[in-house]
DNA sequence: TAATAAAATAGTAATGATTCCTGATTTTCA
DNA sequence: TGAAAATCAGGAATCATTACTATTTTATTA
């Protein structure tokens, strides 16, 4: 079980945190084929999976039906572009409060929350040819 | 496209409004099944995404990769247990003012959030034996 | 009530994201 | 250096969901 170096890992964490935005497995794999034509999808996967279980870098599941990564793991909130479907960082403080509202009337244990908000980033919102 | 009636419709919309828990479309359709044999699992997620897209039902996504659906169309948050699953609603007030904090500091126009907590459930969390 | 157009169905094939499998390659460390 | 353990590439398999098509229902209208 003991972690072992491996090239494609460390290309796949350097991406990552050249990217604002949260990329797709895909979007990892036709990105880091660049430097390495020969990594695999399934390796891609793996490592995404494995960095997320260790805690470097974090998941983002936000109903599109694909996981997002992000090398920031420190907590913060996305917004989703329902327009083109981009996902980025919202500068907010943090609402764990909710979960005390959340565990006021509920006999289990509530250990966190999951929450995005959506609608139209700036960028769709400007018509097209607007300055 | 003026939307006719189908009995499968029916049946399904039904069913869903006899659970408290939030079950997935190969749910709905194995119990389904139990009325009408040879309902095809393509007809129930064809009804259940024509019911959510006109406002009957709503669709649940908790990151779980399967979607849950609810016949409670009111707005209200749900918990997913993560040692069994289930997915159950949480009795507390509305959360919407987040979106005012969420759009303080970004260009886009936030139009709402989507918000789940979860831990383990009051099921989960008594010890085998216990009464 | 019969004819007919539109919508819905059953059954099955296709899709897309992700995971699993296998034999070959790397890494690590004694 | 040598060998065990981890990782890899490539491809097959899985799983939820959607798409396709010929047939059946529903609703409308003559």
């Amino acid at each position: 079980m003991a972690l072992k170096y491996s090239k494609q890992r460390e290309m796949i964490k350097d991406f990552l945190m050249t990217r604002k935005d949260h990329p797709t497995a895909d979007v990892v794999y036709t990105n880091v084929r660049q430097q390495n034509p020969n990594i695999s999808l399934g390796t891609v996967y793996r490592n995404l999976t494995l960095l997320a279980d260790i805690g470097e870098i974090s998941r983002i599941r936000v109903g599109d039906g694909v996981d997002h990564f992000d090398a920031d793991t420190s907590p913060h909130y996305h917004f989703v572009c329902t327009e083109c479907g981009s996902v980025v960082d919202l500068q907010m403080k943090n609402l764990d409060e909710i979960v005390t509202l959340a565990g006021a009337n509920f006999d289990g244990k509530i250990a966190g929350h999951v929450t995005y908000f959506y609608g139209i980033c700036g960028n769709c919102r400007k018509p097209e040819g607007t300055s």
